[in-house]
DNA sequence: GTAAATATGTTATAACATAACATTTCAATT
DNA sequence: AATTGAAATGTTATGTTATAACATATTTAC
């Protein structure tokens, strides 16, 4: 049986590794499979994937677009009352420190890592049409980045690289393709 | 006589080419030669650098530190009452529009281009020690973004690019040499 | 001068985020 | 199983950033 998974991969570069979401992915093996690796990570961690902080990343992956905080804080239901903001902003530090997902600063949302696990700064591809991010992980950016901050005698730390634009899917030429 | 800029610039790459401003130059030139660039591109392009549009520019370069829409705010005096959060934005949004500063948006935060007129994308260095940030220019970094972007099938239209780490000036090696 | 376009004033509110402190839950130790 | 300290959550209030909507004033073109 073939994966279920269906990316647009135009892998002509060996350095860069993409992941944008097909249109008619199996996005339930997205979700179960990230919700899979959370456990395992936070199990192997010792440190406590709570029912808020799972409930919240389960949000952050019902779709591929980011999502903000008080989106999840709609959808967080609590048995009794709504939960205030800082329920929702804790565990979004948790997930962020635990690098189960990223924060879009160009949006002020959060989004799914889609590898945690591998320490790594984010870089994304974000579609200015459907909204959907996705993120890159592209060797020559990061060495790009190094070069350039080394020759102006400054040490990176923590890079923001996020590129708005249009994505395959999204593309005039592959509108009418097929879609639905 | 010497030119009276003062910058930092250790230029071994050729793609390359930064401006972190160094402790001790001259930043009345900063300004005034800002400020020229802004009334000659504006009269250039006809568009109209009002009294509150040059406020907000120049105290935009009061420094090389990414300034808050509010703290501009706060120092934007209109003669009688406290101008509100429409007239700072309006003219932030201005500024913007004709390429004189750039929203910094891991900081909520504006800085003066350095290079108006030449339409690009910025590319920020960020210390998060002292503050200051640095637009940085580097094809190479432009180059792989673009790569590893078209790989993925996806068209960059608006890049955002805001590496924050620690800048020459205020780097342990540095800092006994000599700074006041 | 009149009209249209541009810019600013003004009021209100939306959207995003955190400080501070009380209470509960959890896990280790006795 | 009670004690206890740490971690997590609840709760209230407020801080910070940004925009909507509509009124008024200023500039420019005719
Ligand atoms: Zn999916
Ligand atoms: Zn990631
Ligand atoms: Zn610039
Ligand atoms: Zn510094």
């Amino acid at each position: 049986m073939a994966p279920s998974y269906r990316y647009t991969e135009t892998s002509k570069s060996s350095s860069a590794s993409t992941m944008f979401p097909d249109h008619e992915h199996d996005h339930g093996k997205c979700v179960s499979s990230a919700m899979q690796r959370a456990e395992d990570l936070c199990a192997e961690r010792s440190v406590r994937l709570t029912d808020i902080r799972r409930q919240v990343l389960e949000l952050v992956w019902q779709s591929h677009n980011p999502v903000g905080a008080y989106d999840l804080l709609d959808n967080l239901h609590g048995i009794g009352k709504r939960a205030q903001p800082p329920t929702v902003y804790r565990a979004l530090e948790f997930l962020m420190d635990q690098g189960l997902i990223h924060r879009i600063e160009s949006l002020n949302a959060y989004i799914g890592c889609r590898d945690p696990g591998e320490d790594h700064a984010g870089q994304f591809l974000i579609c200015r049409d459907c909204g959907a991010a996705a993120e890159l992980v592209d060797k020559r950016i990061d060495a790009a980045i190094g070069q350039g901050a080394k020759a102006a005698g400054f040490s990176v730390e923590h890079p923001t690289v996020e590129l708005e634009g249009v994505c395959a899917n999204c593309r005039p030429e592959h509108k009418g393709t097929k879609h639905g």
